[in-house]
DNA sequence: CCCACTTAATTGTACATACATAATTACATA
DNA sequence: TATGTAATTATGTATGTACAATTAAGTGGG
């Protein structure tokens, strides 16, 4: 791995500072307990104040990944079972991961204007077209989760994709794309006709809403992801322990 | 409110800041989007430096509860309900963390013999009663959520308990059982009649179901509970990361 | 009215510096 | 040995400073 830091490149140093600490604490050299080289030393190394290392190494804190003690050093924490360091899964492999055989009842693609909501989102403007991606999408045997995705204008995605294989993979091997993090809402609703029509339930059946905002490694809006799932049929299950 | 700042204190300063920036922003003055400041004038009110003072917004932003805009300021975010960046917090402390202060309004304890799935997570046999705790929970303003608890002999529980404060700190001040792993279950339904009286809304509005199973350092079973939200009220969010 | 351009306000980045504080270790002393 | 004390060493706190980047909002021309 490489430890240098690019003083002309563009990217902040403390960002730069911190990817290479999430680097280096997953080399196996570096594996629970251990303890980093001191700030000062550390800083030196790098090449970057103190000020900025430990910008880096405060986020890593507050992410629980490092652990500071005073006298002694910043230490890499022990690592946790919870829905922060849970391994990140596309739909598919989710399903795949339950058994389940991903079938595609819909798939349609359009651009649109983004409503105020995505634009923030993405951060660019409402006169921006970008690409809508629906898909009405199951197991072999029926539909049960309607998807409405938009994607950055970034990432170049030009309609013509055939979305066979699964669109992450496809992001990250052709377009350069690697999905890093996630962030979701889930919520309950209820179905309106249009959904209703989709999942061929009752208007009024019990839906659960996922809201999924998707970044890349640089922590760069990717994906604004809307799934309606039907509710017999999605259980979201999270698991999360104490650290005292 | 108090807008003064304590040199002399042994409270380090960032963290008295955080504390004033905390109670500033439930201000009414200061709901939903509302700007703080810019930085130099606070910096200045409060005779503490922009380092200082950013480190405090720092904090508050990473929470969610304050979003930076260049050009614009920084302002109070729209508030959240959610699991978020509690790790491991009981319902009164994850809502307390927003603000929030929690109302009982009804509670209601009995002794029941479990059906097959209680029992089998608690590893006992049916003939054998369990105390049942109901609790309707909210803010000040509504109740928003029905909590229906179920919990294990080994803990002792009389029934006497006033449920003043909060569950995890009582099980753990006085019964030594201490909540240290949950999972849980999130799943969408509509309101039955039960549920819509307890919760006062429409028969058939939209429910968030929160299936929670708790287990104490040993990870043997503690808690079985079930929580029926009222959708507006309450956005399960999670939040991960992919580590290769 | 819409577009491109300017400007100014605000956050963002980065550094150097100084002293405080906590905890371990080493050492002196009873 | 046990205990208190001082030195050491890491993080913790805090400030001042400087300039960069972003972008909302204002400006003027077509």
């Amino acid at each position: 791995m490489k430890i240098e830091i690019d003083h002309q490149s563009a990217v902040p140093l403390h960002i730069q500072v911190e990817n290479l600490l999430r680097e280096l604490i997953r080399q196996p050299e570096y594996q629970a307990g251990k303890l980093l080289p001191n700030e000062l030393e550390l800083a030196k190394k790098l090449a970057v104040s103190r000020t900025t290392l430990r910008q880096a190494i405060n986020k890593l804190v507050y992410e629980e990944l490092l652990v500071r003690k005073k006298r002694l050093g910043t230490k890499v924490a022990q690592p946790k079972m919870s829905s922060k360091s849970m391994n990140w899964l596309s739909f598919t492999q989710e399903m795949l991961a339950r058994g389940i055989t991903v079938k595609n009842y819909e798939l349609h693609i359009s651009w649109v204007y983004p409503d105020e909501q995505i634009a923030a989102f993405f951060d660019i403007r409402t006169d921006k077209k970008v690409m809508k991606l629906e898909r009405l999408r199951g197991n072999t045997q029926e539909p049960f989760v309607y998807f409405i995705s938009y994607f950055h204008p970034r990432i170049g995605l030009t309609g013509d994709e055939d979305f066979k294989k699964p669109l992450y993979e496809m992001l990250e091997q052709e377009h350069y794309f690697v999905a890093t993090l996630s962030k979701e809402e889930i919520s309950s609703r209820t179905a309106d006709k249009m959904i209703a029509a989709k999942l061929e339930i009752d208007l009024g059946s019990a839906i659960l809403f996922r809201k999924r905002f998707v970044y890349d490694q640089a922590e760069r809006p990717m994906e604004y992801n809307l799934g309606y799932y039907k509710a017999e049929s999605f259980i979201y299950t999270v698991e999360s322990r104490r650290t005292p």
